[in-house]
DNA sequence: CGGCATCCAAATCGATACTG
DNA sequence: CAGTATCGATTTGGATGCCG
């Protein structure tokens, strides 16, 4: 990561994002506001809850979401988005659109590419 | 990857452009325009051949970048953004003002943290 | 309920050797 | 020069069991 600067950055917004399930955990919490562990269990098929917590860990390190714990019996746990992790609505808006942008160029071109056999 | 419609091209975009190196390629190819095997991996510190060469093919396969084989001895192969690979330019410019943002956040924060104690 | 710890499987990545 | 092939290491993810 040397050539030019403006790579670095780009990069390391980029690995605050990804991760098999950081998204989806972070359009969860966006649109349903705060949830609670097994609601965000059940709101992502397939995922573990092994995965899940790992990911809500490194998200909340990045202060991107908030983790609220009720001391209780049985025990409540509430996540939300952070005001820094609004930050990338933004981002994902336009990531959603070149999303589906780019499959439908996909998708043209490989019927154009059936279309000419 | 049900809940909400939004969230399903999000990660699809992501998909496309995350792996270990593809943004720092992209970015190579859009700073510099064409650039062959070689100056690619003179560029890139750190990445071997075997993962320069599985990327490229992965982007090219995804239309985000062109291959242009030069059939003459020794070989010359020259890789450069295609049209529908510039599209993304613009999320990659948000994602380097996030990226510069989220890192000076995490740095205040931190000082903030120690200056607590 | 919301975890953590452990063990195991699979995907990813790196180093090396070889080729037209 | 620009790869391919192979092997082994590292990383990542999943399944299960246990706990306050």
């Amino acid at each position: 990561m040397t050539a030019n600067p403006i790579q670095c950055k780009v990069t390391d917004a980029l690995n605050t994002v990804v991760g098999k399930w950081k998204p989806t955990i972070l359009l969860n919490l966006h649109f349903k506001g705060t949830m609670r562990f097994s609601e965000l269990m059940n709101n992502i098929p397939d995922i573990t809850q092994k995965m899940l917590t790992s990911q809500l860990r490194e998200l909340e390190k990045e202060d991107l979401i908030v983790r609220v714990v009720y001391p209780q019996i049985p025990p409540k746990v509430e996540y939300s988005i952070s005001e820094h992790g609004k930050t990338l609505q933004p981002i994902f808006d336009m990531l959603h659109e070149w999303g589906v942008t780019h499959l439908e160029h996909m998708h043209t071109n490989t019927v154009e590419a059936l279309e000419v056999k």
